[in-house]
DNA sequence: ATGTCGTGTTCACAATAGGAAACCAGGTTT
DNA sequence: AAACCTGGTTTCCTATTGTGAACACGACAT
């Protein structure tokens, strides 16, 4: 982790939070794409309808391409996202990576309903994304709509005692000690229910990014 | 020039099946992620540093986000790029599973050194394993090898003291309250410190299709 | 009322991306 | 040699993005 320069470094200050920018060689991986095709940048112009230089520009990391200069891109050569940035499918396994929270030492992330920890936020690229969670809500209706976001998430209630509601189920009341595992893209939301405001574990599968 | 026309044509066809640069709500999308989150463009500001003027402006399609924008997004938001550019990515899962199981009620798998309790083990076809622990091991020597298995484990211990031995790393001393990830497939041991048994929870990442 | 937060939008300007043309290789042809 | 191509880079200059400040609107106080 000595790779920053001041620029990132101001950034993750300025974000409070993670803010791990790869380095994604966006135009590294695009003149590997044209060669690999056999593509002079001319073709590629006509292909996408962007100008050879600011494709050069690209390819040499001397701009940034706009969000419409990235689909015609990927429009014009048919390609898509994934395939664009994910050239580094470096990955290696078996690293034996590892980051420890201390407890309450989480990145905390306030919001009116819930009071997130984020756990382990040291580590980029992992699979799971634990979070302690002191629930706060104490009516379902405060919250304006369901929670919910792609994959899978798991839950223990650490303290307390809570209100479970779900988008296709009844509210199921859960005590200490107890668990439950389901598909977070069902609308989820929690209310506690003890005297004292509830503490659960979470745990979400990140989404796959092909 | 009718031939011009129909060679571009045909290059359309040929390279492009979506020739004409589909709409892409990516600022609808992003005040949906937003909302969702309840969070405010302030809110979206810090994390991301972009300024509020800008997210409002990518919001309502009145510009369209540089690349290092989109970059500072996913970063700060902590969300990638298909998650923001795919809405309609929804009703493809979306079927609601869940399993729950109340407190010493999980599936119970005894071995010398741990007694484990299989959590939502009702549930076939999840990414994620959690299971409760009793970590009856006391001394090092007790295990004949390293555990470990493919993917990720994330552990937070529950009751008492242990001590983490992994193959990389010194051993880690945590307590109740504490939390650590990482990569299973790295040797790893636990061992109880505290009077009483420890008990922790874990999370392993279920091995991967691929 | 008036004030003052907090949120989102709209200025006006600075920073930067995109495009046309000029430029610079290195090959061919003459 | 010089006169071409051809593919890539660099130089302008314009169009657009990105930003801070000002603005407008409500909510909630005093």
């Amino acid at each position: 982790m000595a790779q920053h320069t001041d620029q990132e470094a101001a950034l993750k200050i300025a974000s409070g939070r993670k803010a791990f920018v790869e380095p994604l060689r966006l135009g590294e991986r695009l003149k590997e794409i044209r060669l690999a095709n056999q593509w002079t940048l001319e073709d590629v112009s006509q292909k996408t309808g962007l100008a050879r230089s600011t494709l050069s520009k690209i390819e040499n990391d001397q701009i940034s391409p706009t969000f419409t200069a990235v689909q015609k891109l990927i429009g014009g050569l048919d390609i898509d996202l994934p395939q664009l940035l994910s050239p580094p499918r470096q990955q290696t396994r078996t690293m034996g990576r590892r980051d420890m929270t201390r407890r309450g030492e989480g990145q905390r992330h306030p919001t009116p309903t819930y009071e997130h920890e984020l756990l382990s936020c040291e580590l980029a690229q992992k699979r799971m994304i634990p979070f302690k969670t002191i629930v706060r809500a104490r009516h379902f209706e405060e919250f304006s709509e369901w929670v919910r976001h792609d994959g899978e998430e798991f839950l223990m209630v650490l303290d307390g005692e809570i209100l479970l509601y779900s988008e296709f189920y009844e509210p199921l009341r859960l005590i200490a000690g107890d668990s439950i595992y389901f598909d977070s893209d069902m609308g989820h939301a929690l209310v506690s229910v003890s005297e004292e405001d509830a503490t659960v574990l979470s745990v979400c599968t990140r989404r796959e990014n092909t």
